[in-house]
DNA sequence: GGGAGAATTGTAAACGTTTACAAAATGAAA
DNA sequence: TTTCATTTTGTAAACGTTTACAATTCTCCC
């Protein structure tokens, strides 16, 4: 029953093609007699338009690429979700690239921008390499592109975005840690090569800078992204010569790691060692102990980097690209308390 | 940039459009000397085939769908990991579905599939509802799914699929709970309306049976597939008036809730509560205690789910739906002991 | 050199839709 | 009734590929 095309509706109804063509796409435009005509066809055919002949024709294939370092992280997951909600809405499926594993080349972006497989794309933390590949993309032929999460890098200052202030946020967090007592604050950053974390690293530096605390050699250590990379740079810092007093990680994922391995050393947080998180994860709230850490409204980021994409993709670039800042909120839980001594 | 079609190649290359094609497409029907001409152009012009188009003549999207209860379960990302990589093989592109939230009926499913807007279909844990109108879009026009991680309903029994033997590996898990001296044994399972933990509900009551253990009224409870869902159906477990002395999980995810609402409750792990997960999911190794639980080879099943839908998918449906088996394993960490008494 | 057969290339149709434009029908005003 | 403006419908082209088929060129052998 799938092969019946526009053709057959238009034989069944005594209509020309055309016809059956703006009945569905607009019913304004035709008689209420021959839309009836149409839509019994239409019925009793079982038809449906042809998706990959409408996309063809109309030169958009109502499909956004999303890139992110890794779907596995619980934040993402919810940004996703909001993403997909008003991708739903709008008409739009979504497709995933994970950058972590480095399936994607910056070439492969381009490719998948110029041969336009995708209508749009959306970084939601972008290698570097990545960034000036797209711009050179982009300046060619005005790609929809909108960045969300995270946005510090100048060769991508030009895209919208959509994001809390992270260096404000961070600097709360530092603050916050400082206000509970500590003077030894260590903090456990992404990746390197990543920028989605280098907001939260600055906003710790400036916090430290500001209090005149000292953020010793080796301080500040990757933790990848993951738990196992979290797990390693706790080590280092237990070992360090001047062990810190509370731990700031750049998100809860690596928070996680941190926690355990604190524990698995033997020492208690927060009691020994205070820990703090960043975007509260749903897994924050169950941790031993619960996790204090920065809260994002990660479900609405997604919304509105989606919604965004969509005003990016029908109305072309507006050159409008201040960024919408999204608001963040200390939440404290268990994890942090003042340092032993 | 990118408007440049397949007739500038041809005619900078000073050959017709069909050569330019196979150039591309058959390289071998086409000689040496055109073939490094047509490369020049591609190279000069930058084309890149217009993948709509291609779609579009080639009645195939190399889309394929995903329809699984939710993306933050770690499982399952490690599952979308394996079927990414495989598609990324074989050229293909995926977007997913989460059902959890119902943002997907099975007329949507359905629209999609007659639409051809992708090529075929894995589902990795089907609502039952959506097994039977698959099943009737199906047997009109054998349409490419493949099933995964689970599989106990009879009318999706006849479409290929990849998982654990589920049932199997929850006798061990209880079977294992009961070596340990564990009589009053609990269960959690998952969604009422999902397949996906019924299996494991099975094994579960088929190694108590087999033990000649009586499991109480109320001593199985739905825990939503999620950590809150898996928190109430602890507290009502805990509040039971014969309290069970091991609670088996049907998922990490709920095993987590689960080790939270317990320690909440001031009860200890594993001292006073053993609690046993299902999947091995990363968080796993780094709950306190460890959580001792069932290990799925989840980026192998996601490899070999979609293969296998690829089989489906261009040497048409073939009759062989013989279950794939993967192995799994018992993990034996830490939130499972002997019970108190 | 000519001819048969194979290998290579070109021509043109087809895929199912949308849409500019032309044609026809309708309605209102004279 | 005629005319004109407006609304509705039909005709046909176009989108960029792929591919059957025809036409051409090449290869090899006599």
């Amino acid at each position: 029953m799938a092969e019946v095309s526009i053709k057959e509706v238009a034989r069944m109804a005594g209509v020309s093609i055309a016809t059956v063509s703006r009945c569905i796409n607009n019913p304004e435009k035709v008689t209420e007699k021959t839309r009836l005509k149409v839509q019994k066809a239409i019925l009793e055919t079982g038809y449906s338009p042809n998706t990959l002949a409408q996309s063809f024709r109309r030169g958009r294939t109502n499909l956004v690429m999303v890139v992110l370092p890794s779907i596995g992280d619980p934040f993402f997951t919810d940004v996703m979700r909001g993403i997909r909600t008003a991708a739903k809405a709008k008409g739009y499926s979504v497709v995933i690239e994970e950058t972590q594993f480095n399936t994607m080349t910056a070439d492969e972006i381009g490719a998948m921008l110029v041969s336009k497989q995708t209508d749009g794309i959306i970084l939601l933390a972008s290698m570097s390499p990545f960034g000036t590949e797209i711009l050179s993309a982009k300046s060619r032929r005005r790609l929809p592109i909108v960045i969300g999460c995270e946005t510090i890098s100048p060769e991508l200052a030009e895209f919208p975005s959509v994001h809390i202030d992270n260096v404000a946020a961070a600097k709360e967090a530092t603050n916050y840690l400082i206000s509970q007592g500590h003077r030894r604050i260590a903090m456990i950053y992404g990746q390197a090569s990543s920028l989605l974390t280098k907001d939260r690293e600055y906003g710790y530096r400036a916090a430290m800078k500001q209090a005149r605390l000292t953020i010793e050699e080796g301080w500040v250590v990757e933790g990848e992204l993951s738990i196992e990379g979290a797990i390693r740079a706790t080590r280092k810092l237990l070992n360090h010569q001047h062990r810190p007093t509370a731990i700031f990680c750049a998100n809860d994922e690596m928070a996680i790691g941190c926690l355990h391995a604190v524990k698995s050393a033997g020492l208690r947080v927060p009691d020994d060692i205070s820990v703090m998180g960043f975007d509260d994860i749903r897994y924050a709230e169950v941790t031993d102990p619960p996790l204090t850490t920065i809260g994002q409204p990660a479900e609405e980021i997604g919304e509105r980097v989606m919604y965004r994409l969509c005003r990016e993709i029908e109305d072309g670039r507006n050159g409008e690209t201040k960024p919408e800042i999204v608001p963040h909120e200390l939440i404290v839980r268990q994890s942090v308390a003042g340092p032993a001594g």
